[in-house]
DNA sequence: ATTTGTCTACTACGGATGTAGTTTAGTGAA
DNA sequence: TTCACTAAACTACATCCGTAGTAGACAAAT
């Protein structure tokens, strides 16, 4: 894939942005950011413009003399590289990582719980045949 | 807390080392670097000098003519720092990135487990007088 | 003492990133 | 059709980060 698109902090932002709007303007996204931290028009504008080059957005269409953008990459593949680039800082690792989140109490003990249950109800889903073994075995 | 140093990927990495060796050299830190990505001598200089002005390390003493350094931060108050940061990027919740990484299988149910456990004991370490509390109780 | 090698201190530099000004062009109103 | 706006396109620039060269100090060996 070519899923390997880099993003900085503030890129990322705006393609939050653009993930939750669809689709927009320069403009449209620019006062979509809290005035506190809302930069200048042309601010958004460059960053908009390297989020082209680097293909993670193109213009979808043109409204009077406004362009629209539209993303081209996923949510999920984004956070995927931002993952893995965090935990080469850990040595690789997710555990000690989650210990901290543990420890911290930014994670709790419900939410793991929470967590696990998806986690195996998706693993079950993704592999059905399991499920039928399983019941093939509990049957005799 | 003057917890509140950043650190940039390689300069984490020689902490890394210093972390691990306690006290060392330049030259031993840059020895200490897979060869493969062993960057010059001078550049590990850079950085080191960089770790002391940020106050993260310092001198601890002189061999011949050459100067020891050791950190004055811990690893805890680094890695807090860090993983408070990325959480930013996603909105400061911690669910989603532990549900990618369950996804991903970069963290496996077993592993989950294992912290689950551990939590759940220095939990109890932390706050004994629920074990009392508890004891008390079921004893009624 | 002079030489030789290592270390420290200082300086440099290109690419990335956040930030925004300036110039040019297109659009709708008068 | 011309004017006033607003957006696009281009340019600029400071700071951070990884990277390393160079000059000068100092120590060990001869």
């Amino acid at each position: 894939m070519k899923t390997t698109i880099r993003l900085t902090p503030f890129e990322l932002e705006i393609m939050d942005l653009l993930w939750r709007l669809g689709e927009a303007s320069v403009r449209e996204v620019q006062e979509e950011i809290p005035e506190e931290s809302r930069p200048a028009y042309t601010t958004v504008q460059t960053i908009i413009q390297r989020l082209e080059q680097k293909e993670a957005v193109r213009r979808s269409r043109k409204i009077g003399n406004a362009l629209m953008f539209e993303p081209l990459i996923t949510r999920k593949s984004v956070y995927r590289r931002l993952i893995d680039e965090f935990l080469d800082l850990f040595g690789g690792s997710a555990q000690p990582v989650v210990a901290h989140l543990l420890e911290s109490g930014k994670l709790t003990l419900e939410d793991i719980k929470a967590l696990e249950k998806r986690a195996e109800e998706s693993d079950a889903r993704r592999r059905p045949e399991s499920r039928r073994a399983l019941a093939k075995r509990s049957r005799k």
